[in-house]
DNA sequence: CTGTAATAGTTGATTTTGTAACTAACAAGC
DNA sequence: GCTTGTTAGTTACAAAATCAACTATTACAG
């Protein structure tokens, strides 16, 4: 029963999904909260805000991010009227997002809490560890699922 | 519209969710296929395989999950019969788990299974990056959430 | 003792996600 | 033109997560 050379604290899946949960924790409050947003409602908004116009299924491509739940997202932003939809007249399957004045706003807000959230995060982190962390994250972040037997 | 000083790929929060999503899905897949267990499945099994007979709420502290998932958790595993229930008779509403031969067996399996894996993951960072991911994950699963005006 | 609070764990109702199938529009071969 | 395939996005149904309420048992104050 007693196990030689594996912790599960160490395990980096496992810890990964602790840190991701628990330092997300208090963005989810206040998107919640404030705009009664889900995590996928906040990501599509960053990303308008971000990068102006775009399709839901480049937002997808961006967040590696499936297509319904893209489409759930927009679909509520929209009705709380976060986002304007229109379609594209060359091709009519597609439909162009942006945010509208309310939605600029709620983006303008949250990514003034994003930014203080951030600073406080790393505040707690010294220089080496702020630096490996982020390049190691965007390493595993990027990387291709690996293989099993 | 267009920002400044604000990336969304290097938000913490976005980061680490995207890392640890990309980093599970692999091992998920091992786990679900060979065993039909969930996250929280295999998340139970460890903590019995590694630290043995624990109660529901212990295995709640440690994993710091809520206890009606540990509680389904340990159903599907008790059904599958990978883990056995006892009752306490000192104190009767507490019930003792443990592991069966069987879910020995595929704690074992899946040990082997996450230290390759582990090996893999880490097997694309260069020390720095993995001695730093690690310390500042520790940190970031530790930490008290923060506090929101 | 007895009533009230606390703890271990389960259950049920609601919300959210995941998977697959679907509609609508375009593209390309023939 | 017409068939076949592809892409954008939605919808339907099943699986899973969440949150609150619940049972059963123990603790503890008076």
């Amino acid at each position: 029963m007693k196990d030689d050379k594996f912790e599960l604290a160490l395990f980096l899946p496992y810890l990964l999904a602790q840190a991701a949960e628990n330092s997300s924790l208090a963005f989810q409050q206040v998107y919640k909260d404030r705009y009664g947003m889900l995590r996928t409602d906040w990501r599509v908004l960053f990303h308008l805000g971000l990068y102006g116009r775009l399709t839901a299924s480049e937002i997808g491509v961006r967040a590696k991010t499936h297509k319904t739940k893209i489409s759930r997202a927009v679909q509520r932003l929209t009705e709380r009227r976060f986002v304007e939809r229109a379609r594209d007249e060359q091709d009519r399957r597609v439909e162009h997002l942006t945010l509208t004045p309310q939605g600029l706003a709620a983006y303008a807000d949250l990514r003034e809490v994003a930014r203080r959230y951030e600073a406080a995060l790393t505040d707690g982190l010294t220089e080496q560890e702020a630096a490996g962390l982020r390049s190691a994250l965007t390493k595993l972040a990027k990387a291709e699922p690996q293989r099993f037997t």
